[in-house]
DNA sequence: GATTAAGCGAGACGGTACGTCTTGTCTTGAG
DNA sequence: CTCAAGACAAGACGTACCGTCTCGCTTAATC
């Protein structure tokens, strides 16, 4: 139905640019690192013009978030029936992501340059964050109807101990990514914020 | 013994050099962020020039590190009687050093270059984390001598956490430094290893 | 054929760009010197990125070479009806063109750098002498037509001469520029190469 | 006489750094070139210290000049019985000079350094060019007495063109060094000025 | 024999230019 | 209106050299 379609005047852009930027991006990502990697060999690696690129993405922050972070979080909240299971199964998926080739590349500099830009720095929260939060919110409000944790637990302080504790030992320090600590360390928040 | 005192030859390097170009990076770091400092920049400021920058240190991020953190960390670790209670003292440390204008604003910026060099990585445990880990070890022997931990408490992982949960809540995000979030965070942890 | 006309792909050079940095070059080399004067200036003054510059000149000889003998050597060769006519109007023209101030300010420092470099070396002969060098050839086609001089008079070494005659004279000495020099000068000259 | 000998207090000058600061500035004229050759590179070659050479010279072209003219021009002056002889030793010297390697490979750029400063400036004619100019007059009055050339020929505009010619000629188009060049040069400037 | 003053090698110092790189914008002609 | 190509102004990069300075020595001439 109507649509509000936009009337679309001239050329169309070409879905295959758009790809074959995010590809190149993640592909320099590996193996340059980010700092290394600039807008104009992005745009000469995808065969591509350096305006198709900033026509679409205002920066390379989001160039490369967008590049780098394809895995849309849809996957649906753990429900494993304790909260110990549930933030396991939470802060594996956290380990996985931050250890992606090209992820473990890009994050720091790519969080560097979004607190560097007062623009971007809100969007830390809410692009980094939000989809991990709001699983941590549904995880948390069952614990609650089981009686594990208070109502009042601060969500945020959680999940950004959580964050920074994965982003720390596994993406900047470039810990051995080893099997237990997703486990290791659900545990010891688990137990942390349990009411007893 | 040995000695090995370098024989000292030509003009000795001046001190007041040293000084000026840490004082002046400090500055730019607050009212220019990391990112937009350059060592021009910082030589211009210092009145010096920029050969007696790199005379002196490899590059901006060696600069930067012993710029902003030059408050060597020989404070005493905590003795409060409480795992708690020390625990509590030493984030609300680490709380302090992060919010200072200076680190606050170099802190991401830091980290990521850091990251991205390989000779740099390493460093990152040594000299950032070291003066820190070596305050949590003892605050936790005393804590195994009082039985309110086992002696296999993973001390680098629950260091990780809590440098990263401070890093995300305060320098990242930019959290307001809200008095109570050390306590908070350091009751968490602390009910979380505690052995009952 | 062939026709091997570039396709023109992309922004075409603004030729007003190209008349700056001329103009800029020119200026500065009478205002500071050969020497003395910096790649950058010249960019600064020109309104110009250095970029710009080092796009269409591999350096700054031949950049101020193209800044200084704009003066493309299309007169024709005199003809005056005797050698020692046509010299006097060839010397006249070469001193005149020395004394240019842009020319003369740059001239000991181009060859200077033109000699210096392999390259270079050979575009002295070719690019400096050789518009010269085929007005002279033409005036002694003539002499020897009229029985002034032989055949087989050395044109390359009568032209080293008159042009290092003037450059030490004027260029280089700085000898104020007389009127009667070039007459001098070719009067000796013609006498030395004629036949009796 | 008085003398006014120096009171000379203090350690006296090594006249052995003298002599490595000449060999060492010779050498490098000829493997890297007059601009490419630093006071650092000559004092590091030496084995001296940068002020052991700025206590001696003002500056590179002074410096240069000492060791490339060493030869100080106490050849008498040629007597052969005609002008055309002595004129072709003359030039036969002078070619010789500038033939040799360290000088061919410094005077270009030497004799620009020279013509850029206002004090340098007035020393060319007098050092460069005063020795062979002695030798020239010398030539030119026995010549007067033989009746072969005026009393009023122009010693300077001859010696410039003399002197540009071969510079030209050999020095800065790096012409093969011809025996005949002198020969053929001095012909012709001889019966240029001869009184018939 | 002690003092003094300059010479000496080494190398730090403030400046400045180098030629290359990246940024984000602009300007072509072709689609 | 998009696209690939590439020019454009701005300015940072890390290196090299300049000519001066500051060290701790050494080396004579003077006291």
């Amino acid at each position: 139905m109507s649509d509000a379609s936009p009337p679309s005047r001239g050329r169309p852009r070409d879905p295959r640019s758009h790809e074959a930027i995010l590809r190149a991006t993640a592909e320099l990502m590996v193996e340059s690192g980010y700092a290394a990697t600039s807008i104009g060999a992005v745009a000469a690696r995808a065969g591509v013009g350096k305006d198709t690129i900033y026509r679409r993405w205002p920066g390379k922050p989001e160039l490369v978030f967008e590049a780098v972070f394809t895995t849309t979080d849809e996957v649906p909240p753990p429900d494993t029936g304790t909260l110990l299971g549930d933030l396991t199964a939470l802060l594996q998926g956290l380990v996985d992501e931050f250890r992606a080739p090209a992820a473990a590349a890009a994050l720091p500099g790519l969080l560097a340059d979004f607190a560097a830009d007062p623009d971007l720095r809100a969007r830390i929260r809410g692009d980094f964050l939000a989809p991990s939060k709001e699983r941590l919110l549904v995880v948390f409000e069952r614990a609650v109807l089981r009686g594990e944790i208070a109502g009042e637990t601060p969500v945020d302080l959680v999940l950004d101990t959580l964050a920074g504790a994965v982003f720390f030992h596994v993406g900047l320090v470039g810990e051995h990514p080893r099997r237990e600590t997703a486990a290791l360390l659900a545990a010891v928040v688990a137990k942390g914020i349990e009411v007893r």
